[in-house]
DNA sequence: TGTTGACCTTCCATTAACTGGAAGGTTTAT
DNA sequence: ATAAACCTTCCAGTTAATGGAAGGTCAACA
């Protein structure tokens, strides 16, 4: 089949696929006579776990990875196991990251009166100047 | 001061001072004879406040918008609250999707043996092959 | 037969927010 | 005198695509 049905298939878009060719992420596909790339059906298997990866935030670069895996017979479901628990520690210092900013943002909405005056807790936050001058 | 003591003292890197002025978010800064950028404490304080902006979560196109608040001294407090709960909005959003995203690379580890072999739930869920092929 | 429209191709530019490095000028200290 | 520590500009790279231009191909339809 052509790219365009590839791409409905996999879930990926056309562009998308050209861009994972071009970084070497799926090897270059056949082309037919007229230079129109050819996917096979196992292709599109690849492609579509690829976007199951991505979705489920894996870098480019792990997909890189898992795929390796995915493709070897040979693998130890231990490996693939610890790049899954890595992610889920990764994204646990994410949520922390998000968490302590919201909490910094709604303390500052908290101490702002919101109101017509041009005092604002928030500006004299950010600022934090010593002097009080505002540039 | 020159650039690199602004760079201490607003806790930005003299890359990123330069780049801030390359894309419009400061002034030119003045130059002395030799060529080299001159800063004055107030203008320090607004490259603080752009620091301390970016560190919470801001964007740099929302710093340009704090930066015309925190320069204009008609402003109205409302504004800026609303552009501060505008951002906590977006960062449960945010929050959100990595939960859920966590959510489901839990699921796939506690379903994976994790052993030596290479039967692999979590691969097998990435692939979700009808056909249960390997490329 | 012509042409319309949906495909496909490659290549270049852009996004966000910097960071790194090259090549070179200036100042300060030893 | 020269080395270290500054400063300058400019170009390239990062992530993961996306948008668009310019052009080739193919099937259907009047």
């Amino acid at each position: 089949m052509k790219i365009g049905e590839a791409a409905t298939r996999s879930g990926l878009s056309v562009k998308t696929i050209r861009y994972y060719e071009s970084i070497g992420l799926i090897s270059p596909s056949e082309r037919a006579d007229n230079g129109y790339r050819e996917y096979s059906p196992i292709q599109v298997d690849t492609l579509h776990f690829l976007q199951r990866a991505r979705a489920t935030g894996f870098s480019v670069e792990e997909c890189r990875q898992l795929l390796d895996l995915y493709r070897n017979e040979g693998r130890h479901s231990a490996h693939v196991k610890n790049l899954v628990l890595e992610k889920v520690a990764q994204l646990d210092q994410q949520l922390q990251e998000l968490q302590a900013m919201r909490g910094t943002l709604m303390d500052m909405a908290d101490r702002c009166a919101g109101n017509e005056g041009p005092s604002c807790a928030i500006i004299d936050q950010l600022a934090d100047s010593s002097e009080g001058a505002a540039p």
